[in-house]
DNA sequence: TTGTAAGCGTTATCAC
DNA sequence: GTGATAACGCTTACAA
């Protein structure tokens, strides 16, 4: 009974009768190594008999490099996070890193960084975390980071064109008749969600409207917020004849605070959301809203931080992916305006 | 301007005037480790000055162990998952492990399972991973494993209580005056998914019920399967008064046909599902399901890795989490029965 | 073509 | 108390 120790290269060499340093020379295949076609072939098939494994922990120690990428998003709870991982993980698995995961729910964001860096991890992917959560993480400059949704000078990413996004959800609106419009969405300093944001707000200006300030309402970014944001607006003295909601679970939320209190969506009041998670063709009516590529911000932002690591200097810029207005049934033009 | 590499132990030893094995002697705080408390303090104060953190990787190769979990589940973009993954990711930063995460979807578990192997990942958390998936997957029995909602005679697990949740499912509806029960699921050899299944259909036979087989569909487990099976189950001769979906996914899609099809729900028929996701609250009328503690799931299943990993050898048996009814509003007695 | 040997940054066992 | 020193498993000059 042996003690079941994983196989290590210096096992292999002893069976084939070479030296350790063959043995990786030959498994690494490293293109400079010149080895006799009989010892390669042996080298390999006692590896393989053997069920040689190298392990990746010693090759990061020698190579100072962990073959692992980091990602970091607030929540897992947020489908759209949750599509953004599955896109990155699945870039990730097929260039052959493993993926670190993490939250800044619980645990904030400068502590996993610390706490990668140690782990000697090759790159970073961040997800809508604002430069602000950066600031105090050392080291951080020596880094391979690559930002989702927040455009940095210093680091390369990729982001959905959140500024159109806002400005297709007003003009939508506008485009059905509407004038009384108005926005729910989170205090946040998350440079995506405030483009969205901003979007809207150019798009009702340059449409000659003036938004009252208690039309711009801040809610947390949750169908509890959406639902506490639309009850609010349904209360005030003059209502909105629309609603644009920065994400599509405040948008879910609003339907939903709209249902209990008798207004009929979108005879009484339209509503557009942003990000068409899968929940906004599951609710009654569907949902109109903003496709955004989550999972494919997911997917391109591992392959940037892939290709960086390969030494293929991208430049510090950031990419920008499209979005579109998926009409639903959440929109009509404003009633009596036919 | 120095090459700006990480500062390393010796780097510390150096400037304090120490060897570095002193140094790691004071800051592994080795409790066998008798140090001045001069030589203490100094060392410490430097290392701060110097910013050092030790290489979790040279600490990997030589203890052995990576502080890394592995988690595994089949597909993030169902939020159960998600929500999975996060209680676990929640217990792993807490416990200073990092957490590794893959989905089965695109590449198969047991390339993922080697990949960590080799990563000396210390043990890794298996979500409705049959069995099967297990089978060739060389030196899993090294491996220190906990599954989620797979009891197992080798590895410990914490599950759902899915039998009693199928059994509630049915029960709710019988209670209702329901006596034409059709049953909504996948195809798979996930054990809580049979369980689920299982515990509807003894509540049927107790009942004193027959199941017709074409009553018990087989779709994905996913909106759109619930949608097909639904459009079947109402397109048949004889239509059943409820519908007792596997999960949540299906149970909305099944709405989502009930809809389509002009059919009210709960009024024309009923429809439970299983999971109570966030979305179980947002569709319309809101859901009637069975509560099950994902996220708890996976913080326990990390827990109990951890404890495993320190020793605290927890048995190879599957704690059971209680799961409960949660009334909604899509059930109700069946029509014409006042 | 292959072997020897020097690291990579730690931990842990010894002497001193 | 502290400092050499030998691992841990691998990569990569450099020798032979």
């Amino acid at each position: 009974m042996t003690p079941d120790r994983p196989v290590t290269a210096t096992d292999v060499a002893r069976r084939a009768g070479v030296s350790q340093a063959t043995v990786s020379l030959v498994l690494s295949n490293n293109p400079r190594a010149r080895v006799a076609e009989a010892t390669r072939a042996r080298v390999i098939r006692i590896a393989e008999e053997l069920g040689y494994r190298p392990n990746v922990v010693a090759q990061s120690l020698v190579s100072r490099r962990s073959f692992a990428l980091g990602l970091l998003v607030p929540d897992l709870s947020n489908p759209f996070y949750a599509s953004v991982a599955s896109g990155a993980e699945r870039v990730a698995a097929e260039e052959g890193y493993a993926l670190m995961l993490a939250e800044t729910v619980e645990v904030t964001a400068a502590r996993h960084l610390e706490a990668w860096r140690a782990r000697q991890i090759d790159g970073v992917i961040l997800d809508a975390l604002g430069a602000r959560a950066l600031r105090d993480v050392p080291g951080m400059a020596q880094m391979n980071v690559v930002m989702v949704d927040e455009p940095s000078s210093t680091f390369p990413g990729v982001a959905s064109d959140a500024l159109s996004a806002g400005r297709q959800m007003a003009e939508h609106l506008l485009g059905l008749g509407h004038r009384r419009i108005a926005i729910l969405g989170p205090a946040t300093d998350v440079h995506g969600v405030r483009q969205r944001e901003r979007g809207v707000v150019q798009a009702l200006r340059s449409a000659g409207l003036t938004l009252p300030s208690n039309w711009l309402l801040r809610v947390p970014p949750t169908a509890a917020g959406g639902e506490l944001g639309m009850r609010t607006l349904l209360a005030g003295a003059e209502r909105p004849t629309a609603v644009a909601c920065l994400n599509d679970l405040i948008a879910v939320g609003a339907m939903k605070a709209a249902a209990r209190t008798g207004v009929a969506v979108p005879r009484q009041v339209s509503i557009i959301g942003c990000d068409d998670l899968e929940l906004a063709r599951l609710v009654t009516p569907e949902l109109t809203t903003i496709a955004v590529p989550a999972r494919e911000l997911g997917a391109r932002a591992a392959r940037l931080l892939v290709r960086r690591l390969a030494g293929q200097g991208a430049p510090a810029s950031t990419r920008m992916l499209p979005v579109r207005l998926v009409v639903r049934g959440t929109t009509a033009a404003p009633e009596g305006s036919a």
